[in-house]
DNA sequence: TAATATTGTTATGCATAATAACATAAATCA
DNA sequence: TGATTTATGTTATTATGCATAACAATATTA
């Protein structure tokens, strides 16, 4: 069995990126699973708990996907009844994300449970190595282009 | 405008990477885009410049994908003749990639293209950092689970 | 007031990713 | 050897993530 050669795409961050998202993305999956929760109702539960009354077009923009595609999102956390949509009297376009006490509950609950696993998944890596990578990660970030 | 607080999300990993892979995935979409390649048709074509002769099989399992997801990438290369499938003569059920002259010359130009984008992307980081950070990212890789 | 912009929405399409089921061929084993 | 199991590539199907166009209702602006 010849060891494959991926040299060249070792050159590239993205490349680094992506192969160790996928390992976190994984555990993260599985994580949420018994709370019948994706990546994203989870992001978006997270956010709203943390900011709540904010509108969903904030939301989209914070969590970084189209407006489209957060109504399904919303429309999910709202059917299971974590969150509502309530009327804005001073902007009768949008509506004001609140989470109800369920909401409330499985976010402490996942909060908890997704804590628990990445520390176990990264727990072979020092504290201050991860801090670090966070903090490169932000310039990453900050280097999106259109924006100043 | 009330800035928005994501905190608690900034607490886990892999929220910083999701975000940073984000930037970077955007800026090579763009950069692939005038060659006509998608990201994981760019992969396949440098893996397999890089292994000649390596199956399906094995490129799946580097490339981090199913074996399925893998047919329609490589039948749209071979299509593009950027690539040959050969039947191996010791092992009759599997092909042997081979990249073409024109398979080898678009990786030259995407090469070039693509570190010169991420180099650009990436100018305002200090390369000690990216290295470090490199390292860092490869222990999450091997932290995968089911792989001693 | 008229023109423009914003918010949420529907519809649609593309890309990525996972699973089941299958034909062909190879390897194992009894 | 022959029977069973395993590996490879494939088709079909589904779920998910993400982007754009078009639109109604409402706000903002010029």
């Amino acid at each position: 069995m010849t060891k494959i050669n991926d040299e060249t795409l070792r050159t590239f961050v993205g490349y680094h990126l992506k192969r160790s998202f996928n390992v976190i993305q994984s555990d993260l999956i599985e994580t949420l699973r018994p709370f019948d929760l994706r990546m994203l109702t989870y992001s978006a539960l997270v956010l709203i708990v943390d900011n709540p009354g904010l509108n969903q077009s904030r939301l989209s923009q914070i969590m970084d996907i189209e407006r489209p595609n957060l109504v399904v999102i919303i429309d999910e956390l709202e059917e299971r009844e974590l969150i509502t949509r309530e009327r804005v009297p001073t902007d009768r376009r949008s509506y004001a994300l609140h989470p109800t006490e369920a909401g409330r509950a499985l976010y402490r609950e996942t909060l908890d449970a997704v804590t628990r696993h990445e520390a176990e998944l990264l727990s072979g890596i020092a504290p201050e190595q991860l801090e670090q990578m966070k903090a490169t990660l932000k310039l990453i970030e900050s280097a999106k282009k259109g924006q100043a």
